[in-house]
DNA sequence: ATGAAAGCGCTAACAG
DNA sequence: CTGTTAGCGCTTTCAT
């Protein structure tokens, strides 16, 4: 193992002080140009790095940022986490992708942990069921930047927001579905205390208000949004006396099992049945019909993300916090809601 | 900012000694249980933690694993990533993930930053076009355990192998073929620079002879195995005199391809022309005719990547690595191949 | 614009 | 089994 070198070599090699090599290499402004770009060229030639952890030690900070989501292969979270840790990583942040499993304990922990180690910055989607934001008080009360996104808290807390726009992406599947023709539209929802369908929800109820449509409590429904929750769903709308004609559903996942239910039952969609999900996940522009969806655009969501937090480190001493910053959503047509 | 405990106030608190603190917390074998159980609930009630940083200057060791993937969003990778993080964050080891976005230079220089982080072992995949594997030096001579999975060395590198069947996996795909009767199985390979294409081809040859069944070179493609490359491919097989009646293809976007170019045509899957893929992307599930694939067990690689790199750390003096250890792959019959 | 000196919080010899 | 003493490599006063 070939010792490392430190700041020093660099020193005594250029017959200057640590301090000195340690100014130059951090752009402090009192160092003149000439001793800076002489240190540089040594260090680049060493291939010579700071070692990190002596920085963090002296300096009480790192350049790490963590990151909780549910988990990192849903599609959403995936694809933001891709454009996040890019970015980031860019600006000479390390990433720290945690995953909570969609479990408030084990989210609880992470943020401990990530507190531990004493990252500048954390950016947090959390999990359905979490209502108790208190755990994240720990952050929050050190002044460490935090970001919710997608799973953001109801309720006030003091923490930066950025999230699609949910409450139009309801609007408009359910004002896409009335307005080609649908006269009963069914929604399959998660459970209201989640953010995402509280305004997905509040979306479809404003849209069906617009267009004069009766709210029908009968073929609306909230639970977790699994396969098989969804199919159940589905196989109770189709047994009823008056079907509707349409549903929109909060994510993929249900449309997918909708239009599984419809082919099973000989329902043809879109002509008797229209469906509209939520996500654009890359399934639903595979199965066929293809599935009308809404797109949360994860890489805006992903972009948005890295410069908030980025903004709220530097400017650590200002207090930053914004209203909550929402992304755009496109209506993403396709077959299965065609005229 | 509330000001952290160190080592010092759980020591005076306790009248002991910061060593004695240091070495309770870190199970040193000379201490005694009365001791180390007094450390530990105090620590427990005032919800101690050490700090990393100056843990990690000291004992010039870090409790990071650096993770090298092409992408966080593929669907193989992201579920790899999953299985990984989770189990070594369970170790008390935190993952840096990194990617290289298939860029060789960014590959290079994710893994001289991951060096310089000190981290105490890396998994890498690497980009596709990665044929130099130099720039890993770096880490094997600082003996740095390095595990490579999925894309490897073709060549002998100093380091663990983990990896999937790739040519048991392109064996069974094509006999399946040729058990359901297909006389002619054409083939969609990656470039042969990359090792998962160089065996699955291999399997798909092997497979052949086996059954005598001639090699048709006009019906094996070489290509970056993007959907526009796969379209293009099968359009020129549709096109022949002599049509192969079946194929199987390195991916499943290019089986998609396939399927898609045959819905277009007019030709009956799996009656006319049957289709195999690889590696059991969410989609081959989803589209109809379902496709037959090769599944890899994603979560089965991510498992034994965890072991693997923790064997390695742990018992880092004596030399561990083994020959490339091959998880098992797994022939997922759907309507693509049906007889 | 630069240097000297102190010390971040911890671990590891070296004692005993 | 435990305490004492040195630093790990860097940044940051405080000097000049």
């Amino acid at each position: 193992m070939s010792k490392n070198r430190t700041i020093i070599d660099i020193a005594t090699a250029l017959g200057i002080s640590p301090s000195t090599v340690s100014r130059a290499l951090n752009d402090h402004p009192r160092i003149s140009n000439e001793t800076k770009e002489k240190v540089k060229k040594l260090v680049f030639e060493l291939d010579f790095t700071l070692n990190p952890m002596a920085s963090s030690l002296r300096s009480n900070k790192t350049q790490t940022i963590g990151m909780i989501v549910p988990g990192i292969s849903y599609y959403f979270h995936a694809t933001v986490l891709t454009v996040v840790q890019n970015l980031l990583w860019k600006e000479g942040y390390q990433v720290i992708i945690c995953q909570s499993n969609d479990s408030p304990e084990v989210e609880k922990e992470l943020v401990n942990t990530l507190y531990a180690s004493r990252v500048v910055g954390v950016i947090a989607a959390t999990t359905l069921r979490t209502t108790d934001f208190s755990h994240y008080d720990i952050l929050t009360r050190n002044q460490i930047p935090l970001v919710f996104y997608d799973r953001v808290p109801v309720n006030y807390y003091p923490a930066q927001i950025v999230k699609g726009d949910d409450y139009k992406g309801g609007f408009e599947a359910t004002e896409h579905l009335i307005q080609l023709g649908c006269k009963s539209i069914a929604h399959i929802s998660g459970p209201l205390t989640c953010n995402l369908y509280k305004d997905r929800y509040a979306g479809y109820i404003d849209a069906l208000k617009k267009y004069k449509i009766p709210y029908r409590q009968d073929i609306v429904f909230f639970h977790e949004l699994s396969m098989d929750n969804a199919v159940e769903s589905i196989k109770k709308i189709f047994k009823m006396e008056t079907k509707p004609d349409g549903i929109f559903t909060a994510n993929d996942t249900s449309a997918i099992g909708a239009l599984m239910v419809a082919r099973e039952l000989g329902i043809e969609v879109p002509k008797e049945f229209k469906i509209v999900g939520y996500s654009n996940d890359p399934r639903s522009s595979i199965i066929s019909p293809g599935i009308t969806t809404i797109d949360q655009h994860p890489d805006l969501i992903g972009q948005q993300l890295a410069i908030t937090i980025l903004d709220l480190i530097r400017g650590a001493e200002t207090n930053l916090i914004t209203e909550p910053i929402i992304t755009p959503i496109t209506l993403t047509i396709r077959e299965s809601s065609k005229a």
